[in-house]
DNA sequence: CAGAATCCAATAAGATACTG
DNA sequence: CAGTATCTTATTGGATTCTG
């Protein structure tokens, strides 16, 4: 999967026609499709407002660094909006703007999809791996 | 971690639970998630049918290997079905098997997000960017 | 045609330590 | 708390060469 963009050439115009060809932008689905961007969305969809640390432990499993990464990239594509309270110690929270808000449904097809299949795709795969096993 | 696993050790059995914690079982977004996963989905579910080197130029950009690979997991999952006619010279056709139809709707329901929002966070990155420049 | 195999460069991910 | 910095390992992706 590409790019978290490694942000520092920031490359103001995009080297793609986001309209050529009617193809789904690439740049786009990466940014849904990497690795935690979907569960963060998620989540935030879900709970409305989180803090950095309650995220961390709801996502079980992402190191601080892919999740500062993948928050800052959802910022960036004015997906999540950030929120910094001056208090001691300092309390930030995260959560969705109106554009990150449409992108709910679209993503709410797709993991109901996958909790729904997912006993299909397990069969799938065991029945392939055994084909494999026995076809050598 | 023994670095034994060249790949090639067919993972019969996942060691995750899928119905832990009502994960959407980050395995199979991850799947949809990869780099070409989608598009090729795409392909396949608007063109019906294609062979190999159809979906390479289709494709534009990924290279065989990366195609290849795709086509494999996609297949393992059960949502594509390869088909090998004995000819001379072979040909294989590649269509969505019954269960990657029913992925269409929630991937087209992504795709057109993606196609509709491109210029709200292409706006929001060139902001971001910007005030990434004023504040230093 | 439709890959398989191999090698290598580029990225991403994770662990750890440190800070305002 | 909410990160940032740095280092190391793991994974990706692409180019190239070869084959039934």
């Amino acid at each position: 999967m590409a790019s978290v963009h490694t942000v520092t050439e920031a490359t103001s115009a995009p080297s793609w026609d986001p309209y050529e060809r009617g193809c789904p932008s690439r740049d786009l689905l990466d940014r849904i499709g990497d690795k935690w961007s979907i569960l963060v969305l998620g989540e935030l969809g879900r709970h409305g407002t989180s803090r950095f640390t309650q995220l961390r432990k709801q996502l079980a499993g992402v190191s601080e660094k892919m999740l500062t990464q993948t928050l800052r990239a959802l910022e960036r594509d004015g997906l999540v909006v950030r929120t910094v309270y001056p208090e001691v110690p300092v309390r930030v929270e995260y959560s969705l703007t109106p554009l990150g808000v449409t992108l709910r449904g679209p993503l709410k097809a797709l993991t109901d999809w996958s909790l729904e299949h997912t006993t299909d795709v397990l069969a799938a795969r065991e029945e392939y791996d055994a084909r494999a096993v026995r076809t050598g």
